[in-house]
This record gives C-alpha cells, sequence and structure tokens, in this order.
DNA sequence: GCCGTTTTCGGCCCGACTGTTTTCAGTCG
C-alpha cells in the first residue's frame, strides 16, 4: 500500500491533536503540527524519499526524532508512537476540537469530569445541563456546544476558491458602499488565491469603526454573529461560510494586509526576521525598542524593511519566497494578461455546449490570438467523444472557419484518451494532421502507481503526444488524484518535450501548485487551459493563471503565452 | 520536538475577543 504524504501529515496531526488534550508542551505539539504542514506540502513523495535514502532532517522543522517516525510511518503504515497515545487518550475526543468555542483545555475538563468521551455523550451531557455547572464554563458555552453540534453535520469544509468568490463579491461591494469605510481589502487565503478558502478575511481602514462593525454584522446575508468587537467582528453567513471583518487605522494597513493575509508560516518567518534585527512585527507595524513605529503604512515599507521586495500574496506560503526575495531571486509572476490563447475546450462536436464558431467567436473576444479546440475521443463514450472519421470532418469544418473568421486561429486538436495499455485511442494517421494533440486518462483510475505511471509513460512515446490533461485527475473535493509518480512523468516530459497541463477549471486546478512549482524547477514546460465546455467558461483562465502563481511560474515557464509560431516550434517534438 | 554567526540548553509569534470571572484563562486566527 502506498504511503501518501498526507498519510503522514495526518497521523503527526492526530498525534498532536491528543497531545494537546494531555497537556504536552505546546512546542512539542508545535514540532508535530509543524511537521504534518512540511510533509504534506512536499513536491515529492515523502516515500520516495524514504526509499532512495534522502536525508529527511534536510527539510524544515524535521529532527532525528521525526525523520525516524517519518520512516516508520512510510515502512509499516502506522505510528506505534500514535497508538500509545490512543490508549491513554481516547481519539474520539480530537473530534471535540472541530466544536468552535472547545479548545484543548476544555475538551480535557469536560473528559475528566464527566467522563465525556463521544461527541454524542457531549450532547448527551449539554442537553442534560451538565457543561454549564463545570468550573470555566456557563450557560452561553454550554449553549455555544449544542448549537455547533446541530449545525457540525451539516457544516461545510474548504470551499472552492469560485464559490467564495460568489460570497465574497457581493458583500466586498455591500462593504464598499458604506461611507465609513476609507480601504477594503480581501485578506487570508483568498487573497493568496488559494485553490480551497476556508473562511473569509476582510480588512478596512476607518475613523468609525463601530459604525462600520455595525453595518458589517447587519447584512442581510448574516446568519450568526460570533463576535463582535471594536476592531473585529465574526459572522457567519446563510451559506456557512464565517467571515472575519478587522478594522484597523490607515497608518497600520500595510502591517494588518502583510498579518492577515497570511499564510501564517509566512508571518511567522517574518517575525522571526523581526525578533534577529531587534524589532517587533505585529498587525500595527513594525516597532523598534517596542514603541517607536518605524513602519506599517503600505506593505512594500515593511517589506523592505527586511531587505526585500514586494512579495505577491501568492508565494507568501513559507516555501522559500522569503529567502528568494532577500537573495533578489524572486520570480516576475505571470498575469493573466500575459495569457495569448486557450489550448483546451469542447464543442458541440462532443459533450460542450456551444459549437466551433461560437466557441471562437468568444475567444476572439477575450482578444486571444487562438483558441485550441479538443474534443473528446471516441472511447469517451458518455461525451460522444469523436472516432477518427468525425475528427477528420471536425478538421475540414475548422479549416473552413478559419478562413471565415478573421482575427483568431483556430488550432486543430482533440483531448485524445490514454487507454489502459497506455496507447492512444486515435490511430497516428489522423493526430499527425492536428496542429497538436492533448492526452488525458479518463478511466481505470485505480491501477497501481506503477501501472499508471507507466501507462503515461507508454502514451508519452507516442511522438505525437504534445500535452498531458489535467495530469493526476483530481476533483477538488470529490475525487482523489490517481497513484502516480510524479516525478518520473515530469522527468519523461522533459526529456521528451512533452508539456504539462494545469487545468483552469475551478473543480480540477489540475496540476496543483506544488507540481506547478516542481515542473518549474525541473524545466518543465506547462500550459494553462479552461477545459471549457462553454464559451462563458473560458473565463476561468484567471482560476489557472492563479494557480500557476502560487507554483511560482513566469510567462515563459507557460506556453500559451507565446505566439502561435513560437507554439509551433514547441509541439514539434 | 526543533534549533543555533553569542547558544547543545533554553528558548520557541502575537494580540483580540469571549465568557467567565472580578483580573484572566482559553480560544482563535
Amino acid at each position: 500500500m502506498p504511503i501518501h504524504n498526507s498519510d503522514v501529515a495526518n497521523i503527526f496531526n492526530q498525534v498532536a491533536d491528543l497531545l494537546d488534550i494531555e497537556g504536552a508542551n505546546i512546542f512539542r505539539i508545535r514540532a508535530y503540527r509543524d511537521a504534518a504542514r512540511t510533509v504534506k506540502g512536499l513536491s515529492k513523495r515523502v516515500e520516495d524519499m524514504v526509499k532512495e535514502k534522502e536525508d529527511l532532517q534536510e527539510l524544515p522543522g524535521i529532527g532525528k526524532d521525526l525523520a525516524k517516525k517519518i520512516e516508520e510511518i512510510v515502512e509499516t503504515g502506522s505510528l506505534e508512537f500514535l497508538e500509545e497515545i490512543k490508549k491513554r487518550t481516547n481519539p474520539e475526543l480530537a473530534k471535540m476540537l472541530s466544536i468552535s468555542g472547545l479548545g484543548p483545555k476544555k475538551v480535557s475538563k469536560i473528559n475528566k469530569e464527566l467522563e465525556v468521551e463521544k461527541l454524542e455523550q457531549l450532547q448527551e451531557a449539554a442537553e442534560k445541563h451538565k457543561i454549564q455547572e463545570l468550573e470555566g464554563f456557563g450557560k452561553k458555552s454550554e449553549e455555544k456546544i449544542l448549537k455547533a453540534l446541530k449545525t457540525k453535520k451539516e457544516e461545510a469544509p474548504r470551499s472552492k476558491l469560485i464559490s467564495a468568490e460568489e460570497i465574497a463579491e457581493p458583500l466586498f461591494e455591500y462593504l464598499e458602499d458604506d461611507e465609513n469605510v476609507d480601504k477594503i481589502a480581501f485578506a487570508g487565503s483568498y487573497r493568496r488565491h488559494k485553490e480551497t478558502v476556508g473562511d473569509l478575511d476582510i480588512l478596512v481602514t476607518s475613523e468609525n469603526p463601530k459604525e462600520v462593525m455595525e453595518h458589517f454584522t447587519s447584512y442581510e446575508d448574516v446568519e450568526d454573529i460570533q463576535a463582535k468587537g471594536k476592531t473585529k467582528s465574526t459572522v457567519i453567513l446563510r451559506s456557512g461560510f464565517q467571515v472575519d471583518l478587522r478594522v484597523v487605522e490607515k497608518e497600520s494597513y500595510g502591517a494588518a494586509l502583510i498579518y492577515f493575509t497570511g499564510s501564517k508560516a509566512h508571518n511567522i518567518k517574518l517575525r522571526n526576521l523581526a525578533l534577529d534585527k531587534d524589532l517587533k512585527i505585529n498587525e500595527y507595524g513594525v516597532f523598534k525598542n517596542d514603541e517607536d513605529k518605524i513602519a506599517g503604512k503600505t506593505e512594500e515599507e515593511i517589506y523592505d524593511i527586511f531587505d526585500m521586495p514586494y512579495i505577491e500574496p501568492e508565494l507568501r506560503e513559507d516555501r522559500g519566497e522569503v529567502e528568494a526575495a532577500r537573495e533578489g531571486k524572486l520570480p516576475k509572476l505571470l498575469t493573466l494578461a500575459d495569457m495569448r490563447g486557450d489550448l483546451q475546450a469542447h464543442s458541440t462536436n462532443s459533450d460542450g455546449h456551444n459549437s466551433l464558431q461560437e466557441m471562437a467567436e468568444a475567444a476572439k473576444e477575450k482578444g486571444y490570438e487562438y483558441l485550441a479546440m479538443t474534443d473528446h475521443s471516441q472511447s469517451v463514450r458518455v461525451a460522444n467523444g469523436l472516432d477518427e472519421k468525425r475528427l477528420g470532418k471536425e478538421i475540414d469544418e475548422i479549416n473552413k472557419l478559419n478562413e471565415k473568421i478573421k482575427d483568431i486561429r483556430i488550432l486543430k486538436s482533440i483531448e485524445v484518451d490514454i487507454l489502459k495499455d497506455g496507447s492512444l485511442d486515435l490511430d497516428d494517421s489522423i493526430l499527425k494532421k492536428l496542429d497538436f494533440v492533448l492526452c488525458a486518462i479518463h478511466s481505470y483510475f485505480n491501477l497501481s502507481l506503477e501501472d499508471q505511471t507507466n501507462r503515461i509513460l507508454k502514451a508519452m512515446d507516442n511522438k505525437y503526444f504534445n500535452i498531458l490533461a489535467h495530469p493526476t485527475g483530481r476533483k477538488i473535493g470529490d475525487r482523489k488524484p490517481y497513484d502516480l509518480d510524479m516525478e518520473k512523468i515530469m522527468e519523461a516530459a522533459k526529456e521528451k518535450n512533452c508539456i504539462l497541463e494545469i487545468d483552469a477549471h475551478p473543480v480540477r486546478l489540475d496540476i496543483n501548485d506544488h507540481y506547478a512549482k516542481m515542473a518549474k524547477d525541473m524545466g518543465v514546460k506547462i500550459s494553462i487551459s479552461t477545459d471549457a465546455h462553454a464559451k462563458n467558461e473560458l473565463a476561468y483562465m484567471k482560476y489557472g493563471v492563479w494557480q500557476a502563481r502560487r507554483g511560482w511560474l513566469e510567462k515563459d515557464d507557460v506556453i500559451n503565452t507565446r505566439s502561435w509560431n513560437g507554439l509551433k516550434k514547441i509541439f514539434k517534438r
């Protein structure tokens, strides 16, 4: 059974939760949480690193002990240390930590004094009003617990970026309309354009914070007000989304923006830099001798104090951006305006909703120089995939359209299936008539790591293979990526001049940011395409660009920032 | 449990809000 990085991270997080309830040293607990984050964020499979005897202690936050524990997990699939803790402390207790207002101390108290082990027992105790009798608890805490338990079942996990956007944009406009609001910006993972968003953070400057809080909490979509203070309020919207609003003075705007944009790891890095310089940094500014404020108004002036240029929010994950900034080696990130065309789109000829012509005209309106039509191939029957004959007809159709429509070139392509044995779903005799070939997996997702990897490697041997579409097959919150050795695939792609795609569809965003950076580091080129099945979906490009930015990609790393002439050279294998 | 250009021991990011207290611990981000 392959051990995924997330398996190791889950085990470490479980250890941390249980140690927390046991009241262990908080820095020891933090070490486990940090290690979980480090392992989860690796672009390499930690299983491979162990097998190849790489030194795990090189990783940040991994020392002798944790390196050994990682090896144990990879080799046995479990961790003896965790099993020992589970004997002392019921792992069910960890579930209570997810209830808002209950932290390790309170969970421990409820457990010890009321012998509560499970969520059901917690509910029972609260209903019998046993909780409010405990020292440190009261009526309100008990009500909060009951309420949280009730809504817990329907509680949404992290939302896809596009769903967050639907909720965020109207709220932003509503706040912007308030005359007491001066500056306003999103912060948090939403500003960092993470593929999923847990809650929304909004930052405002104002002379009248009280009025702003009043305006915010009376937004018509607010279902529950969790906290309402002078400078900070938290509400839950009807959709279940949590929104935090923070008001600061304009002199602190930059400091607060950095603070609330995060990530937490990036902020901790900055704070440590500050400590090295005998400075203090918080959401109000940078301070010397604990008193004198030396920066805070803009993000730029704060980064400047630490001898760094401005760091784009997408990079603020403590994945080396601080070091790169200090060495003057930050990437000049790709922008949406750099994109000159879209290399994956579908028409009514397979499973799209618009005709070739409608798609082409929509792309032209976006100012693109080209749009590739990549309908499905025959084996994807549910998508009405094309066989050689129907693809031949589509080629003729596109040739005619290209004569008819000016100022945009429709590229002839296909999203050809990679069959189980690694062969392509259509004959070379038709593939060679296309401008380029996009290849993808749509079946047999459950092959072993080795078989799935070899399947793609074999497909890449076909000289018409240009782009690997949605390489890992994951759908956010819906389908896990199939087991693949991405390092091997990238090595092969590099050797054979194949391209990896970032599918910009907000459900896919595949490859993810980690793999995008890995591709860049390995010298593998990327295409960003929307996988549009309707003309309005061509607008999904921005999600792909954001993901690419999170993967440190620059204009030159992405092939469809080039003209058609430039592309042609790349597609020649 | 990790880490080190003063350190192999003794630190480890910082502040707001709530609910419980009556000056603060716990939680959260």
